[in-house]
DNA sequence: GGCGCTTTCCAAAGCGCTTTGGATTTCCTC
DNA sequence: GAGGAAATCCAAAGCGCTTTGGAAAGCGCC
């Protein structure tokens, strides 16, 4: 069933059936209500490629994904997101198309993106200090809002995105006030904007106690929980061990949890742990009490936020950018205590 | 660019233009050549909406993704299945998009894609026991695989599939084999078809050993962390508590290890316990000895068969539905041991 | 040089929609 | 009942591509 059908069967113009059916005013509220009956009876819907050819707009957000890595998809904070920006997609009528690209190709990408003109824009995720993506989405004027911020990126774009350095200084010194002062940092990938602010606010509040940062004590790699077990293990046989850990994420938290039991410890009593917590549906930080005490903050409703800017923008292209800056909240659980010295 | 004006700038027709990108043969080497050249310096692609217009084919393929429930998207297995099927994807020059409906309109969601013509085939998640998806695809007229099967329904359709029941089944003689008695199922949920023919699995492999079925060591439930480790602890809470315990997921797994520490028990010294794992990126059950004896199933690898086997079903649609069944392997990590009554 | 054959190219129709610029009808008002 | 405004509808162009049905040019051959 398509546009031209519905109007001989309604014996009315393409044109006033088209008009019906987008709300246009200048069809009479008899015809309008006889319009949309015959379409809901044939099921009709407008052929999208069509409609875009004609309209110009595709009605579908892009997310370019990078291959080689995969770092996003494959990372559970994934999906969570992705299910908040849905629920603003859905809302208001887009789709959202996942492009995967061999690493390098992502220039070309973002070209043949709008080349193709598939998307109405994108979602920038996962960005790195100093990310060469923003200057180019911008000079190719594509719309996007960025999941994150980019350390060393002057120019202004949309964002939406956790205060990392705030709540890692927070979370470092709640350790440095229970007495730790071997506080160990098991970072995501440095070269990734949040564990860049990560970093900073950790060093940051070391410094501010007057405690030296320690190289040896600081760890960087992507956050699976093989790798929070193996530092945990390789730390904890140090000649001087750290009191309290700083994990990036829970996985990586449940690695650093598992090398704390094999090797005979207890957490929050011989070594606490602290967490990122992007509050996944599938991996609560416990239930009535939390298991770790963590940095909270919904990646989910990063998420939702996000792809409602997005959409305003390329609604409005001409608006300033917008930026949203969540603070994680501090939720205090069972995995933290005072420094084993202190106790004595 | 569009295709017009590259021809105007080469003196050549649309057609001819179009020919050789095509890779049609009514077009002499040079001018393709020529053309090739001309495009790539201008960056030409073509219209991704008007050659789907032109050609019928969308070259994208969907996802329909239930709202309310979210199962899907948020569960961790869902971003290394889309990383499978995204390589596949990619190789052949599709894109994939995801609709997010909410729940009971499926069937208008699927018919609208229809008619939109936004996608040309879609891949089924997450089957249920009767999953009334699969006849209403095979009405529609829209080519699709299923990942995983449906039980009770007759139709013919394409499938790839882990043997879920001979997984199960070869884990629960395993810990039989080991003197366990006292062995709980931590299912998902059992409208699900996976889910249900784990239990079947479970269920004929206690009967084969004369143990009769215990109704209160069976539970069901959306795989989190959190429900693994509530329904190890009541469990573990009973007058006639389990020695061995099947879990569903890596996540749960981690959960029902939570809820054995906390009771002050070793896990396989005092309870056993086997996990199916989908070799998740970030989740990856140990690194040289793995953590959990485990049936070891990629998903990524279903999600790279499974969208390989869509794309030959929508490029050849007459061809017989295809299906692949994938055998889970038993590794044994240290989860596992003899039954406590054994060992004294 | 004319014939048939291949090679190489093109004009124009069509995919299904929106939208412009008019045309026609209806309704009020005096 | 004439004039003008408002309401209602329509034909046709255009979005950027593919593809059909030919046309023109080049070639070997008698």
């Amino acid at each position: 069933m398509n546009l031209k059908t519905l109007a001989e069967k309604l014996q009315l113009s393409q044109t006033t059936v088209s008009r019906a059916l987008n709300g246009y005013p200048e069809v009479s509220e008899t015809t309008r209500r006889r319009v949309e009956e015959a379409a809901r009876a044939h099921n009709y819907r407008p052929n999208s490629r069509a409609k875009g050819l004609a309209t110009g707009r595709a009605m579908v957000i892009g997310h370019v994904i990078p291959a080689s890595t995969q770092h996003e998809m494959v990372n559970p904070v994934f999906g969570d997101f992705v299910a908040g920006a849905s629920r603003a997609y859905a809302a208001c009528g887009y789709d959202m198309m996942f492009t995967r690209v061999d690493d390098g190709d992502e220039e070309q990408a973002y070209h043949a993106l709008v080349a193709k003109g598939s998307v109405d824009g994108v979602i920038l995720q996962g960005p790195k200090v100093n990310d060469a993506r923003i200057p180019l989405l911008k000079r190719i004027g594509l719309p996007f809002i960025v999941h994150g911020r980019s350390s060393g990126i002057e120019e202004d774009y949309g964002w939406v995105d956790v205060n990392n350095k705030r709540s890692f200084q927070r979370a470092t010194e709640f350790l440095i006030d229970l007495g730790h002062k071997r506080i160990a940092l098991i970072n995501g990938l440095e070269q990734m904007d949040f564990a860049h602010r990560r970093r900073e606010g950790y060093v940051e509040a070391l410094k501010s106690a007057r405690i030296e940062p320690d190289s040896a004590l600081m760890r960087s790699a992507e956050m699976t929980e093989v790798y929070g077990h193996h530092e945990t293990r390789a730390m904890l046989k140090m000649d001087n061990p750290p009191t309290a850990i700083l994990a990036a994420s829970m996985i990586s938290a449940i690695g650093v949890r598992r090398a704390i039991d094999e090797a005979g410890l207890t957490m929050a009593r011989d070594v606490s742990v602290i967490t990122h917590d992007d509050d996944l549906s599938y991996l609560r930080n416990g239930s009535d009490v939390p298991i770790f005490t963590a940095t909270r903050s919904s990646v989910q409703q990063a998420g939702e936020i996000l792809s409602r800017m997005l959409i305003e923008k390329i609604e409005q292209p001409d608006t300033p950018n917008k930026s949203h800056m969540l603070e994680a909240e501090l939720v205090v659980g069972r995995s933290t205590g005072p420094a084993p010295e202190m106790r004595r």
